[in-house]
DNA sequence: TCCTTCTATGCAACTCGTTGCATAGGCAAG
DNA sequence: CTTGCCTATGCAACGAGTTGCATAGAAGGA
């Protein structure tokens, strides 16, 4: 029980068809929550016969009809008890992890292009985060992201501010989600540095 | 394909029965990577018969014999070509995110306390790696972690320092990995610091 | 004595998630 | 004009991972 969940949210920030959430789940949220269009649209079918979500076909010209899902009130109670309930503090997969103890017995140099390119890789993700920041968070605060954090779930980043229900509470959660985003990418990058720096050492003592 | 590959680089390090394997990736490492017994008893009955490990059987007095496995070359060779392959930046799925975007449409304040449990958990975790680092990395160095970055595949914090192969790599491998999970925590126990503080400020304001 | 815990392995059923493929109209570039 | 991409939805098959249950001897506590 997770993507559900994540569905539900992203809906009641704004309803959507399974195609849209797709590319909400891409772009933005996607770094870290991936879900395909086909998981998507399973999940929103048995969603709809649960009565959790309502569809409404919406015509368009010059590209096919979607169906518009919503939150059913089901749906919110759903939700809101989801809330309550506990959950476990997550575990992380990460597989550069598995490679990095896997090189001591092969060649560690050869991981430093890999680790390379995941910080090129995490470098456009805060890039992307802190362009998302600067967009729909521009308060006057305290500055762009110092707080610190692993970001995840809906995600930071999110289309536009948030037309949501409870405005106020939302912006303000999805902002210290983003923030989440930002800390996690950071400290990835300074990590990222730490283990360039200890490949190159072993490199060298050969 | 990732079990897999965690598997035989936890053999690589030591070999050990399926039962020991899960008991690694539950202490330590099985905070950012999960497997269940029965999956590890699955996984490696299938890298038996594809020859990417050895058995031995080793009768024990007191208790019931176990099945020691070994890496074979086959699965040296997998895990080498696994390891120069190029992998994807990792996602995160991060459940209690969703939760906070989520609690917008429900009672913030109601988040509190879960927030606070997930937030005990890092920290026990932290100190959990601290201790690890002290135990099995007590060098002179640089002082207990102040590098950066996410923790996770094999894990930080395994059995003894390293009956590894190739010591020093391994061992520096091991270290620089533990680095990032305590890293992580602390970013996590900071952001969730934040959190905290910006449901306070939520919960005040009605 | 009974109950629980630890070591040790395993099956069966299920859900979750990925991959490959199919359809179908509109639009733009070569 | 053909090739490829974008919107939009979906099926079928497979693999990954979880949950529940079963077995079985030894050790330790209520």
């Amino acid at each position: 029980m997770a993507i559900e969940h994540a569905i539900l949210v992203s809906l009641l920030e704004k309803p959507g068809s399974g195609y849209e959430l797709a590319r909400r789940f891409e772009r933005s949220i996607g770094y870290f929550w991936t879900a395909s269009h086909q998981q998507i649209y399973r999940v929103l079918k048995r969603m709809e016969s649960d009565g959790w979500v309502d569809v409404r076909d919406v015509p368009q010209q010059g590209r096919p009809d979607k169906k518009e899902y919503t939150v059913a009130d089901l749906g919110q109670a759903v939700l809101s008890s989801w809330i309550h309930e506990p959950i476990e503090p997550e575990s992380i997969r990460h597989d550069l992890a598995v490679k990095i103890r896997g090189a001591a017995f092969d060649d560690p140099a050869a991981l430093i292009h890999e680790v390379e390119r995941h910080r090129r890789a995490h470098n456009e993700r805060l890039a992307h985060y802190l362009a998302g920041e600067e967009r729909d968070f521009p308060g006057p605060g305290q500055g762009p992201g110092q707080a610190q954090g692993p970001a995840a779930g809906s995600g930071p980043g999110e289309e536009s501010p948030a037309p949501s229900g409870p405005l106020d509470a939302g912006r303000e959660l999805q902002h210290v989600v983003l923030r989440g985003g930002i800390a996690y990418e950071r400290m990835t990058l300074a990590w990222l540095d730490d283990v360039l720096a200890t490949l190159h050492r072993l490199a060298a003592a050969r």
